[in-house]
DNA sequence: TTTGGAATTAAGTATTTACTTCATTTAATC
DNA sequence: GATTAAATGAAGTAAATACTTAATTCCAAA
């Protein structure tokens, strides 16, 4: 328990401001908004209340901030996926494998979304960070699904916004919704087992969606593993 | 604005309680939980913060009873849900057309349950009432769905608690999110014309999922109504 | 070496919030 | 008409909470 005395500039340039906002995001998910408590944010990133008045202005500017953050964390992995020498039939399954495990691994996005829009979008509407940020995923989505028509492969006419609706929809409430359903299924839904089912599930779903020929799809009894 | 001068007993027996739970379910599912104020639930009840806690125990018990108030009212209205007459096509088609409908009149519902999912369910956790509902739907769908694959339609071995999710997800995510997904897309959702062709979409999607021979799905273009 | 400013600590403050105490009033029952 | 208990009003209270004021320390450039 080494109490901590330093003062000034103790920690390198930025070190605290970034605490802050991890902590921020940690605690905005775990408690929502309001739920938050500004000193249970400085507590978790070893600061003080001050600090977060110092480096955001309010408790709402550092939601803002958080909110920019994960959209910008999103918009990133987006960037790094390469779908380049797949046919349609893969690079639409990798679209939706990668989104499942965004979601998967990002629960904390899940919950501030949620948060957000409980609160009606009122922030996301005002953050113009948000609105300059890239998604490049729509536009692969849009490429790989033009690409699978010309190929016969795909069905023409399906809007780009509509699937990519559809493919976050089967991932998000699956896990943003996994309390309340593990409740009224009476179903474990977080099992390795079931996860990977539920992958399965959403890529099969969606490829028979799309596809010209419904081809066999893979086997959909539950607990299905790889 | 006639003074309210009346003490004592003056609205029936119950009227009372029952303006505070239709105020709370509006308050906490427009603010959340924790964003709710005990003082605005009783203002919109038009009573006294005192009678809350009359009437139930605490902010907490308060909530609990309002989710458990907005899950009678699913089962209630899944048990009016008649299917007799239909084949098992247009009888699944019913039954995804319900489940829209339901979470479209039900906004309240969505928030509601995001709150609870937000505070990882424990409220739903800890209700024996909510345990104690009985939920029909998913026994109609899976008659539907056993019907469907005797008589050659649908596809065996679908889950039927699979197909619920996914269901629930198409409709539930596409309202709940519709404000991160607005800035995000650019694009209206709420919009009549774009509810319609979401309703549309996701019984396309769940038929060509479950059928043997994908059938002519309707038009897929945006803005379809009726 | 000096110094200006960035970063941090300590200690508030005014307000809000969930919840209570207690007296009071009315409706039903005898 | 008296009695009783359910229902309500008025006015608090102690704890939390978002945010401030102000003093202090350390780093880096001049």
């Amino acid at each position: 328990m080494s109490k901590r005395s330093a003062r000034g500039r103790p920690a390198g340039r930025g070190v605290t401001r970034d605490n802050i906002l991890r902590a921020a995001i940690d605690v905005f998910a775990a408690n929502g908004y309001a739920g938050a408590r500004v000193d249970r944010i400085s507590k978790a990133a070893r600061s003080t209340d001050r600090m977060i008045y110092y480096y955001f202005n309010s408790k709402e500017d550092l939601f803002v901030v958080a909110l920019e953050t994960i959209y910008k964390e999103l918009g990133d992995a987006e960037a790094a996926l390469d779908l380049s020498g797949l046919n349609p039939d893969e690079g639409l399954r990798a679209i939706i494998r990668f989104n499942w495990n965004h979601y998967l691994a990002h629960p904390e996005m899940l919950a501030l979304l949620n948060n957000e829009n409980l609160q009606q979008g009122k922030h996301v509407a005002r953050s113009k960070r948000v609105k300059q940020l890239s998604f490049p995923l729509l536009s692969i989505l849009s490429k790989v699904l033009a690409r699978g028509v010309k190929e016969k492969m795909f069905r023409p006419n399906i809007d780009a916004y509509d699937l990519y609706i559809a493919i976050c929809a089967l991932g998000y409430f699956y896990l943003s919704n996994r309390f309340t359903l593990s409740a009224f299924l009476g179903r474990t839904l977080m099992a390795p087992r079931s996860l990977a089912h539920w992958e399965v599930l959403i890529q099969d779903i969606v490829m028979r969606f799309v596809s010209v020929t419904p081809r066999a799809t893979r086997a959909s009894g539950p607990g299905q593993c790889d």
